[in-house]
DNA sequence: CATGAATGAGATTTCATTCAT
DNA sequence: GATGAATGAAATCTCATTCAT
């Protein structure tokens, strides 16, 4: 297939993007250098993306679609909310821990204006899963009666400060599986009845 | 005092900063924008900070050294543990909803490759307080026996979650308070035995 | 040729920087005034030269290896050393008079700190060709017993202190003929035994 | 005197700005760093100085006047022209290694534009000495019938490459004697009759 | 599709010079 | 005289973006 050869190029570059953005940060990583990184043109860069700016944003859509991917696979309907909330947050700190410079991208990405860029329905869109969960656990009166946008902001703070603590002190893989069990059931303890 | 004005002026170049960084990012703030809006001229800004990176540190430090003071007004030596930490706990979040401004810098800066030119003492120096007061708590066996740095890293993604959410909902004064107390005791419930 | 315009641009990089540099000198010229002069835009400039120095730098060499070629054309391995330091100094003093915006330069780059940017071979390889034949000249005790680079200097000198004169007082063609031959004739005695 | 530390800061100046003139070149050279070197404020320098070219060309008829007070001491008006061309010769040289970096700037100031700014007169009185010298040695029929001009062209020119060569290859006091003197011998043999 | 030379607006930084103290 | 903070014009250099090949 010729469109191959282009989808691995668009690959290339969002990888060297990624790479360069979290290592530099956005505006010290000029598209130059991603080009280069990328071992594609610097004019082939502008074929994919218009502006860097479309490259920041559909990196970051890309990422959060390869989260996304991850966490739905498990269907997991019919467990108790407990356990579907488990999974949940288990699972993003395993994809974080095998994604850190995806999720310090993420991170990076969202305390920066270009957070504005994003129209609000795709920001919500992101978090609409953990946001279903957390309403179906407050109905069944599992978790406290709290607004739903408080959980979930306490929920996303606690996932983002465990996982730049394991990145930071890097144990071992025994050692991370306990401390990620037991997180959870302190803020499972925090956020239930 | 006879340095007062020159004082003033880099007052002014920090006050200007601060707010052009937080509206549009390190990077989108050119260094021009900064002098006009602070009400000098472009190369005195250049006097005080020999360049753009070293504003930028400056500042980080200046806001955390401004939120330290703050935090350690209250000799409050005496309280049991739990009513300290409280106290630190509220102290910090209505800091932040008071400097919103600062608040926004430090998460921008906190995410952001800038983090990396500060001495890692330097960064050290700013939880020190907390940190030993955690410390406390774990050897008066108040606090679950666990990594402090683990309990800090729990004590402050609370701190910045609940940050955000005020600072996104905006609710009235009391509303805000009883969300403050509340919060305290689900992150206490959390972190004590 | 399809890199022709490409070379061409930088051709005329290199000639706006002569005539300018040696009009203003290195400093009292700008970059931008350098680029109007060729006829390209700023940046181009800084696509082939990554800084003023480099240019600065760059423009020497190419004088010298345009020198060099110049001065290699005629090979005349088979005169007698005398004859072939005399068509060597002839020649440089032709170049010299042919090219005098190229000579000034060459005068202002060697006594200015841009020298000592220069890899010291690159230097001595500039002087490979006179010294040699110097040596040539010691062995076959046709010259003092003196040391090579010490009548090298002696030779050099005189050519630029020639030229500058010619340059000065600008004499007709046949009285530049006449003056060049005494010249040589003269140094010559001062360095053959 | 109180005048007296106003002309030791003005020396100050100007030994400064000769160092570094000569480390950096002219332009390379912020005034702001003279100051610092000198250990004098920033506007000070312009207190003596109107503008940095000012301080230029003042330190350039600074050093021609040093050099010209050291070269004029023996009054040897006596002498046979030979030995008065000798006493010139040394004593210049001499002056050039005891003086290094003046004999550096001077060399860097005569081939740079800033020699324009000198009046025409103040650099022909710089080698009224010289040239009259060589008018009496032609007049005598000593040296060599040619224009003055030519014949103090080749003498400066050797001046100078001779004094590179010894800054160079920095030759023992002895040796160093012994080379000025043969090359005295070799220049007059040159240009005498 | 892909390339990379070319562009030029704009960013950071420098620096001679001024002037109130 | 002496100071050094302040100035702002100007210099060097960067970089997103375009476009002819």
């Amino acid at each position: 297939m010729i469109s191959q050869s282009a989808t691995d190029k668009q690959r290339e570059i969002l990888n060297a993007a990624l790479k360069l953005f979290v290592e530099h940060g956005f505006h010290a990583t000029p598209t130059s250098k991603i080009a280069k990184e990328a071992g594609v043109a610097n004019g082939t860069l502008f074929h994919y993306y218009n502006t860097k700016d479309e490259l920041i944003v559909a990196l970051y859509v890309d990422i959060k679609t390869r989260l996304s991917a991850c966490m739905n696979v498990g269907e997991n309907g019919h467990l108790p909310i407990k356990e579907k909330c488990k999974a949940f947050f288990i699972g993003a700190l395993n994809w974080g821990m095998e994604n850190m410079t995806e999720f310090r991208f993420v991170q990076q990405f969202m305390s920066s204006p270009y957070l504005l860029m994003l129209a609000p329905e795709e920001i919500q869109k992101q978090s609409r899963v953990a946001m279903d969960l957390i309403n179906e656990g407050i109905k069944a009166k599992v978790l406290k009666k709290m607004p739903v946008e408080f959980i979930h902001t306490l929920l996303s703070s606690q996932l983002f400060g465990i996982n730049q603590y394991l990145m930071t002190t890097k144990p071992t893989p025994a050692a991370q599986k306990k401390l990620i069990e037991e997180s959870f059931e302190m803020v499972w303890g925090m956020i239930s009845v």
